[in-house]
DNA sequence: CATAGTAGGTTATAATATAACAATTTGTCA
DNA sequence: TGACAAATTGTTATATTATAACCTACTATG
């Protein structure tokens, strides 16, 4: 079995990491990774969960950044748009991308105990998509997965009483 | 290729035989299909487009319900739960099952330009999530699966000027 | 340094969803 | 039948998520 975000890791490394990543990305294709944009991609990453805007929001507001709900979803955009986040669809919250160098389609697996997010890279997925929409004569444009469940982890965790 | 919902088809019979399918299964099952869950039913499916909950209390209101948001919200989480409905998370709007009668994940190609919403039967979606869900011993609970693009039809019209 | 384009600030409001409790209806069984 | 429990709906209020519209400030470039 591979290595997951359900199972422990250094996420300081992830982050920092992911942060120096995002810059030369942006630098590269020309865009602007402002401080607002970075603040928000760190804030996404540190989270051990996907996070939603408003959470976003406060950590902008706790750090003195003079922030209001347009701002965070402008940086979402922004970010979502250079592939360096992907937005949860069944759960409005935003999680970062482990691959933002080959632009993809986000498919998660996440957990319903723990909360955490596992980004999937599967070629069966995607090409199961492209085959079923081949033959309804479909054109793809974009494509969200999410698969809710239990990870690993909390299978193997011994069940609390009463919960 | 297969008859789908972005053919032209005679809608009316498709409301009609939903509702009497979902009047069988709701007595089957020993489940109440109010009028007010049956009337949300009708509209649902009466749309030639995924609906929106406001929408859907409009047209309640409009037919003399007395209702709020929570009353469409209760009948949309009934209908979704004996599979009659299915949630589109991308859009936060809601379409017919075409196959209640047995339990499954909704797979669906959204049309950007007419806005229909085709549910997919494929079982190579299905075994290769599974696949990949259990390459990460993850247990599987439920999965949203939303293919945004353009359909047949939409791709066959020739494009109108400066749109 | 003028200026066009981009990004962010600010205020207001739209759109989506749920909490909490009361009233009503339905099913069950003594 | 009538009384109670359970399920459903009504009602009010509010939480959560997202965007419109307009203004200000910054950035890059000639």
């Amino acid at each position: 079995m591979q290595a997951t975000v359900f199972s422990p890791h250094d996420h300081t490394h992830c982050v920092s990491s992911a942060i120096s990543n995002a810059q030369n990305l942006c630098v590269e294709r020309g865009v602007r990774l402002t401080p607002v944009r970075q603040r928000v991609l760190e804030l996404v990453w540190r989270s051990h969960q996907p996070i939603g805007a408003y959470e976003l929001l406060a950590g902008l507001v706790k750090e003195g950044f003079n922030s209001a709900p347009p701002t965070v979803y402008r940086a979402l955009e922004f970010l979502c748009t250079q592939g360096l986040l992907h937005k949860l669809e069944g759960i409005n919250a935003y999680v970062g991308c482990c691959n933002p160098d080959t632009p993809h389609q986000g498919h998660f697996l996440l957990c319903k105990d723990c909360h955490q997010a596992q980004e999937l890279d599967s070629q069966y997925i995607s090409l199961a998509i492209k085959l079923s929409a081949d033959q309804h004569g479909f054109e793809i444009k974009r494509h969200t997965i999410e698969i809710v469940g239990t990870c690993q982890a909390c299978l193997d965790k011994p069940k609390k009483a009463g919960i």
